[in-house]
DNA sequence: TACAAGCAATAGT
DNA sequence: ACTATTGCTTGTA
């Protein structure tokens, strides 16, 4: 039993520090299923941007964590990317050990080993 | 309201 | 490896 989505979605529309766009990340990072990821680049065109940068910012600033799985995105390269505004130290060990937990295989500098494992909205598995 | 700087990135050189 | 570009957020004037 999982928490009710709708809720959360309201949680999200009903913050003042959320705006649209910021709101489009957190949905569209509730799309990605449980044992894959996605890439700020991949997210960001999802939700009609172009700037992956500006996903890493809504991501940063991710009041929702880790209800909004701010962890199942990596970066194109595959690397770790950030976490709860680091891109490394404690907290991306958190990161990796949450994805290891969802059965994302992690290399040990914190590097997706399967490519595959990417999720792209609209390309199913 | 207007302007400038920065960001968990990516692509190209 | 470094620089340029990208769209959005935040802070200051």
């Amino acid at each position: 039993m999982e928490t009710d989505k709708r809720e959360l979605h309201e949680r999200i529309a009903c913050h003042p520090l959320v705006t649209p766009f910021r709101r489009k990340v957190y949905e569209a990072l509730l799309e990605v299923p449980r044992g894959k990821v996605t890439t700020y680049g991949v997210l960001a065109r999802h939700i009609g941007c172009g700037s992956a940068q500006a996903v890493g910012g809504a991501l940063r600033a991710n009041p929702f964590a880790p209800d909004v799985p701010c962890h199942r995105v990596v970066a194109a390269d595959l690397s770790s990317g950030g976490f709860c505004g680091c891109r490394t130290g404690t907290e991306i060990a958190r990161k990796i050990a949450l994805l290891s937990a969802e059965g994302v295989p992690l290399d040990v500098e914190g590097r997706l080993s399967d490519a595959s494992r990417v999720w792209k909205f609209g390309a199913n598995a």
